[in-house]
DNA sequence: CTCATAGGTGCAATATACTTGCATTTGCAT
DNA sequence: ATGCAAATGCAAGTATATTGCACCTATGAG
């Protein structure tokens, strides 16, 4: 999940500057899903502005670059759109773990069967249990 | 979904309180995610406080009465937990709908199969799509 | 029924997570 | 090279939620 990152900022009409460029690389250094102060955090050596992180990932995510996602915490969890996948949270530690499956093709056409809806584009799905460490203890 | 709110208050070892009734009423009385100033606004006659509001629905989570939904909107939203559902939530104009269509069974075991978890006991899921409304605009 | 007490509520202050306005800087098309 | 729209930084503002502390009330023991 290396990617050409001025390409995509191009491609979506958005300026490559070095800190749009330091932000993507702190999401495809880690997989996992990432808040605006994480970045901050990550790259405090650079000392970009908290204001230009949260800029960001709003520009970010409308220009479909980013996905946020639903963790039920305080502030907002962002990740890179590209790689649709889910996520195994673990309800004792907090541990996040991605799975690519995601076969509910079946469940999004029942649920829109007797709906007011017309179509699904997207979904999100989360799954909640222990992982084997804490399951142990 | 009207039910015995000082019996399930007793059973979980909350007070019986008419500010708590109250809450449970508004839920409820709407079958959708509310959050604490939807309350505060619908309860405006009776003068309760908000924060009285947050606290609550805070213990009524830890209780398992309410469950957070994951909205990716400001600020958090909750439903009664006893009817689990799922929603569709139109990109347009955010309305949302429940389901009960949750057959997620086999996507939890491909799940865990490759991970690092032991066990799954609870998810979330939400589909993101056009209500006819919205489609034919 | 009365009383003691743990738990619930209100108010004010505080904290956290963003958001906005505006001046300055920078990427990029020409 | 130049101009301009877009990006950034700083300061102030807003929305949402939390905490401390005093007072109040539901509930169970006696
Ligand atoms: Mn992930
Ligand atoms: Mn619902
Ligand atoms: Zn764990
Ligand atoms: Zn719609």
């Amino acid at each position: 999940m290396s990617k050409d990152f001025p390409g995509l900022l191009k491609e979506k009409g958005l300026k490559n500057t070095p800190t749009r460029r330091a932000i993507l690389d702190v999401f495809s250094a880690d997989c996992k899903p990432i808040n605006a102060e994480y970045i901050h955090e990550k790259l405090k050596k650079s000392d970009i502005n908290l204001v230009t992180i949260y800029r960001t990932l709003e520009s970010f995510e409308e220009a479909g670059i980013l996905k946020r996602v639903s963790l039920n915490k305080a502030s907002s969890y962002y990740e890179l759109a590209a790689n649709h996948h889910h996520h195994l949270i673990c309800t004792n530690c907090g541990t996040v773990e991605g799975f690519k499956e995601c076969d509910i093709g079946d469940v999004s056409r029942k649920a829109l069967k007797d709906s007011k809806f017309q179509t699904v584009s997207g979904h999100s799905l989360e799954l909640f249990g222990k992982c084997k460490k804490c399951a142990k203890a």
